[in-house]
DNA sequence: AACCAATTCTGGACTGTGTCAAGAATTGCT
DNA sequence: AGCAATTCTTGACACAGTCCAGAATTGGTT
């Protein structure tokens, strides 16, 4: 029985090549951010506290900050909200509901990462163009 | 003497064309913006307080608030930092030192607002394309 | 010039997100 | 098993920003 994409052990495997200990909060943490798409920290507590019993809310902190330092998940922080996490990590946008904050995904618009592409880099080495888009969703048109 | 751009009573009628009414603070802190570009809140405070004398943090935040959301100033919230304020209101980007948050402004990388065009809408009514350069300034690639 | 209603400012308390620090527990290697 | 390094727990703390009630200011009216 092979190992599909996303099994426990695929899990501890990236974060063993990351460098990193297996542990079950940082398991339970990665499950969570899978199954709730851009869900915030406190969302992932609650959901990591409800199949680990009890978790502190640094263990949750150090877990995300952790993996997204090493790149297995990706934190969003539009303005005004806090920060959110995903489990996709390849080039792709968002877009967000200035009424309702939901939040989608959006493939980016140009190609694989030409979005890179300043027009004046002032010197800076760019290593990544975030883009978000801002607008109104389907359901808060109707208001 | 025909008013210059940004002078004091440009302000002031920019502020009564938005429907706002024209006081000491919001003047001050209007040029504390114009002044020290992409300054956050309490730069702000201070720098409004020093021409003032004394203001509290609620008049300048209910200054920056409704200035932005009649968009006589702008807000960026970069991910990890607070808010900060600029005057420029035209359709520009931002590119952000990873290493010592340094923000400089760049022009729109394609044209006037082309930006906005995302790949599927998801039915959301899109009005901002907002795009964050992150990178490494020339200063900080030194180490 | 003075008045009045609407708006705005002050001052203080409060919320929510996230971090710091010290000791206990767990992990992974030999 | 045993040991060093890493990670988790608990509680205190820092910071940006908001909420609220009362005082002060603004700008139109008489």
């Amino acid at each position: 029985m092979a190992a599909r994409n996303n099994t426990p052990s695929d899990i501890s495997d990236a974060l063993r090549s990351a460098g990193l200990q297996v542990t079950a909060q940082r398991l339970a943490v990665y499950r969570a951010v899978r199954d709730k798409p851009h869900a915030m920290a406190d969302e992932i507590s609650d959901c990591v506290r409800s199949e680990l019993g009890t978790v502190s809310r640094q263990a949750v902190y150090d877990a995300l900050n952790v993996m997204s330092e090493h790149e297995l998940i990706r934190r969003i922080q539009p303005a005004g909200s806090a920060a959110r996490f995903e489990d996709r990590v390849d080039n792709h946008h968002h877009l967000i509901c200035r009424v309702c904050q939901s939040l989608v995904d959006i493939d980016c618009a140009i190609g694989k990462a030409p979005c890179l592409i300043a027009d004046d880099d002032h010197g800076y080495l760019i290593d990544e163009a975030e883009v978000i888009y801002w607008g109104t969703c389907p359901g808060c048109q109707q208001d």
